[in-house]
DNA sequence: CCTCCACCGGAAAGCCGGGTCA
DNA sequence: TGACCCGGCTTTCCGGTGGAGG
């Protein structure tokens, strides 16, 4: 160790640390309530959803063998859909431990990450306690173990709530056997003796009804909910009520709320977004040292939530779509202007050529990618007709040249690139 | 009015790495 | 061990298409 010597920071960072853990916020109150995962004891303006649904479940709290129809509720994101649905089902559950019904389980399914028919099944096993590997055994394997523990589950009642079922559907597409587990799920009731499930279906996409197999369909809607954007008072409503909650008395400046509701509704009344708006403006104040929570604090949010989401979204973009995406900023480079998918697809190439350990894909996948792309927000890409001259896609990127630069100095495998000059011609 | 470009995008099938089961 | 399954990614094949230019 001779002749090396250690390198010492001008102040205490453990003493530095330790204060910022011990330190109590002058912000928050409580940190949790601020997430928009949180599910509040009261949600304001959705009184009629929650009656409603308490309507069609209260059956299952009720001696006797009532039917009970399945549910659905759609709407867009950020409108209380699922808060609603677990405020519901924590209510519920209340019930039965309160006039000791023990045959009444629920399980919530969220299809954005479970999001084939095996995975379903296989997370409704689990749930009931059976262990299904990951992957190697057929579909119908593992509904059929679901369904025979399932019967030993004398009179009981299992609510299954698909969350983002839409989700379900993207992917089976693709296969030939399209929703098998909604298909399955829905009629599952009739081979049941003892047992009985019951579906809550929760969709952000209003189209989904229409892809649905109508079979399908009117089994799970048989009781339907919309729930409808806020606008941005009951907005106002919400935050307040949160703040009050989260946040200490008087660190809201005037205004504050309002402009994070406006912010929120004059995008589609999205709760969650004014939340989350809310929240980091907070966090912005706190970590400035500011006593209150300003608008500009929530202006500043706004570019924060957008800058973190598209870099977030680059940095977990597979080497091919950032290939495909230096190969559009490349272009850009060179100021080439409305370029066409012919056009990134040779660019590409000639990159994957430079970085000589990535094989190219075709142009059909890279089309593929570029729609991937387009759908995150990181380009823009039109189809347009050239008439003579084909019809194509005119792509143009959507975010800063800074973005792609931070991209390849992050990656190491694109450092050969950096600074790279494109040999490819247009026309 | 017709042609024909340069791609679009659906369908199907292949490959691979994960696995089960008998 | 071999037959088989799942899911994700990719290739192969191919019919389709809106409008500038003839």
């Amino acid at each position: 160790m001779a002749g090396i010597e250690r390198k010492t920071n001008s102040f205490d960072i453990d003493n530095y640390l330790d204060r910022i853990i011990n330190e109590p916020s002058k912000i928050f109150k409580n940190r949790e309530v601020m997430s928009s995962t949180y599910v509040p004891q009261s949600l304001p303006h959705r009184d009629e959803q929650i009656k409603k649904i308490f309507q069609v479940l209260a059956p299952v709290l009720q001696p006797g063998n009532r039917t009970i129809s399945n549910l659905f509720l759609y709407g867009k994101s950020g409108t209380g859909k699922t808060a609603v649905t677990m405020f519901v089902l924590q209510h519920i559950k209340k019930k039965c431990i309160e006039y000791n019904i023990n045959n009444v389980k629920q399980c919530v399914i969220n299809c954005r990450h479970i999001d084939t028919s095996y995975r379903v099944f296989a997370r409704l096993c689990e749930f009931i306690g059976i262990e299904i590997p990951f992957t190697g055994l057929p579909t119908d394997i593992v509904y059929d173990r679901f369904k025979t523990e399932l019967e030993k589950f004398k009179n009981g009642i299992l609510i299954i709530v698909l969350d983002e079922i839409d989700q379900l559907l993207k992917k089976n597409k693709v296969n030939k056997t399209p929703n098998k587990a909604l298909y399955l799920l829905t009629r599952i009731n009739s081979f049941l003796k003892n047992a009985r499930i019951h579906l809550i279906g929760i969709s952000n996409d209003l189209n989904f009804k229409n892809y649905l197999d109508s079979r399908i369909l009117s089994s799970l809607s048989e009781e339907e909910i919309v729930f409808p954007p806020y606008n941005s008072i009951e907005l106002e409503d919400i935050l307040r009520e949160r703040a009050k909650m989260g946040l200490y008395e008087g660190v809201l400046d005037e205004g504050t709320i309002s402009l994070a509701a406006a912010m929120a509704a004059s995008e589609h009344g999205d709760a969650r977004r004014a939340i989350d708006l809310l929240r980091v403006a907070a966090e912005l104040a706190e970590r400035n040292n500011c006593k209150k929570i300003t608008q500009d604090h929530v202006r500043e949010a706004i570019k924060n939530i957008e800058h973190d989401k598209i870099k977030d979204a680059i940095e977990t973009l597979p080497i091919q779509s950032k290939l495909v995406l230096l190969g559009i900023f490349f272009l850009e480079e060179k100021n080439y202007a409305d370029n066409t998918t012919g056009d990134v697809y040779s660019a590409y190439i000639e990159l994957c050529n430079k970085l000589s350990l990535i094989s190219p894909l075709t142009q059909r996948r890279v089309s593929d990618l570029i729609n991937e792309l387009d759908m995150l927000g990181l380009i823009n890409a039109k189809i347009v007709n050239l008439g003579r001259h084909g019809r194509t896609k005119k792509i143009k990127l959507n975010i800063s040249r800074q973005s792609i630069i931070d991209m390849i100095v992050d990656d190491a495998s694109l450092h050969p690139i950096l600074n790279y000059k494109l040999k490819y011609k247009k026309e």
